[in-house]
DNA sequence: AATGAATGAGGGTTCATTCAT
DNA sequence: AATGAATGAACCCTCATTCAT
């Protein structure tokens, strides 16, 4: 905190170098996502980050360590996110669903993160380190949370008992498949303009499963 | 030298020309699938199939031209599949969406056609071609299918009126989203094996989501 | 002379098969001189024979020993026909060399043989046999029967002492090039149609050549 | 520290870069000549030029370009120097077409530029662009220079009245030809020495046609 | 003798990576 | 730190040649 000795020399060639690795990642993960690693050219990265071909490996030791900060970085910004909105919520499980689910997807849609989802799909096979990583960072953290919710839910009679698995599947697959979706037909001309209204539908889905999800308000329970 | 009068002039030779073509096909699928379009050479594709680098260029003329004989084979077969299941049911609309859906599925599923929706989601973008046909031969026939049996069980009172489009959606996009995940995360080591039961899982899903699309029984209050 | 014992067995079938050959030698030559022979495919020239790939190799062992027997055919049948016109002719050398280059000329022009002198400027200095070949069989005769003839129009005074090789290269230079020309810029649309009435070029030059190769008229002689 | 104020920022890194289209320009040319354009790698004409492979492709596009660089630019060079040494003479036009024609081939011969027209006979029929352009930047304005003069001195009585066309092939083709025989069969061992004097030769041709060009000295018979 | 499917070495071209400036 | 020229391994594709039929 105390100002550095040096003059506001913070100029804009400096403010520039700081912000080139950043540069380059988002331009790194607009070109991934949209052609694939291996279509990629590492010039092409260069370029769209503005700088030249060089400039990239000073930062990054080769286009696989790219393709990996790529996925770390935005990955890692998105743990922290979901897991803050859980605990503090009042009311139904059934709101709290739909709550934390559409706020969180939300962020999503809009940003360049849901790009990320389409890279591993595109890219595990062939580096499977990033499927380790994807599952300890992403899949784990976010079923515990989802599937949280829903045995809370179950536990306190708000929902039938139902396999808490399978619902976090049902819940949360037509939102990745929708952000997949963005970025590969979904970014051809006129496909599917249904799911161009992706907000929407995805509060249709959600309380449409909620719908199968809750328990028939136990007053005489005439149904068998 | 008993004359058998229908040309048994099926040589090995010929047999095998024949087959040449499904055999690329299938190695192309499966390299496409795993590794994508661009990481797979073509060598490994004649390997696969058992042949020579040269041998592939004799029935395709290019790399590109393999993955679109590739993807327009497999869909054309899927098609004619779906069509067929449908009209002559009889029973209630959500028997014959659980029929139909589940029983389309776990064809595709368990056969390598079930890869082809990775290749499309992950190739569409460098061959926008790919995305015309794709609109064209599947998704709308497929949307149609599905929607109209929806739109004929709220027609009946069977189901609430709700959203066909967005219901047709919320049923479909966790299947195609299983078939990608097949072939990405789901061919790495121990990742999530509940998706690894995923016909259970479908029947749980379409059963949930019909919990959610079904009126209310109209015991007390028959509302029109 | 002596009719071959077997019948009339001379079937259209084998007389083709003792075609193939020559046709083969034929497609060959104006392939290679239309495309030189590094850029010539061994199909087209199979093709163009009617053949198939294969039957090719049943006849010359390599495409270069087709090159080798295609040269090889088209001069030897060249050689003969210079030498006999000679000796036995009456008259003038003038009118001699008129006759003899004219006749010899027009044979070529208009033949296939043509082409072999542009076959061969292309495609010497890839394979040297040709030119100790080409040397032997074509350049020293030619040289000697032309040169024969202006030699003996010196010694009878009709010509003027001249440098008799360098004269047989400004009578026979233009003929080859304009061989070479109409395999090459000649054949391309509307390139310079002088050179596209070629037999009355020659004629002309080799007058005009005459002309100043014939001795002055010895009246008084009264150029210095 | 003294600023110079010229840049002299013409490093080797830079001059290496400035030289290299030239270095590539002679190698191909050289390469093209001697082997055929599709009979040379461009491994070899990289290696000739003393750079790897890959640098050639940072200069021009393709094979192809490289040899439509060649070409042209011999080409263009030519066309200045035939034209400035034309109107200027003094002199009879006998003396004009001797001195220009045999100054003009002089510069050729003993050049690299002479390759040029063996590489244009050759790959005319592969490239019909060249056609063009060589009919357009060459064959015209060529034939022009050497027809103007002729025309001139049939015009003053120098010459007979011949046809010009003519005259102009026949003062020209053999230059041609020489030009093509240096670097076809005069490149092979011990081939007509004759040819192998060409400054000379072409002398004695051009004195040759002259003498059968002149009008005769019109002494005793001055016919208008 | 004839075919044409199959081969695989070789050539043109690309592109990730290096390094002198 | 930044550049961009240079590299060369690797890839797609061709085509001369072989061989089973």
């Amino acid at each position: 905190m105390t100002p550095s000795p040096e003059p506001t020399s913070t100029t804009s060639h400096q403010r520039r170098k700081a912000e080139r690795p950043q540069e380059l990642l988002d331009a790194a993960l607009s070109l991934f996502v949209e052609k694939g690693f291996a279509a990629t050219r590492t010039d092409e990265v260069a370029a769209r980050a503005g700088v030249s071909k060089g400039t990239l490996y000073l930062y990054y030791a080769s286009k696989e360590e790219l393709l990996k900060a790529v996925i770390a970085q935005r990955l890692s910004s998105q743990i922290a996110e979901g897991a803050r909105q859980v605990a503090e919520h009042e009311g139904s499980c059934g709101d709290l669903l739909l709550e934390v689910l559409s706020r969180w997807w939300e962020d999503v849609i809009d940003s360049d993160a849901s790009g990320v989802f389409k890279l591993i799909i595109t890219e595990v096979r062939n580096f499977p380190d990033i499927a380790e990583f994807y599952a300890r960072e992403v899949v784990e953290p976010g079923q515990n949370l989802i599937g949280g919710v829903v045995q809370r839910g179950i536990d306190r009679g708000e929902f039938r008992p139902v396999d808490v698995g399978g619902v976090v599947h049902s819940l949360v697959l037509p939102m990745v498949m929708l952000c997949i979706h963005k970025h590969s037909l979904g970014a051809c001309s006129a496909v599917d303009p249904l799911v161009q209204a992706p907000h929407q539908f995805i509060r249709q889905h959600i309380e449409l499963l909620l719908g199968g999800l809750r328990a028939p308000v136990p007053t005489t329970s005439p149904t068998p």
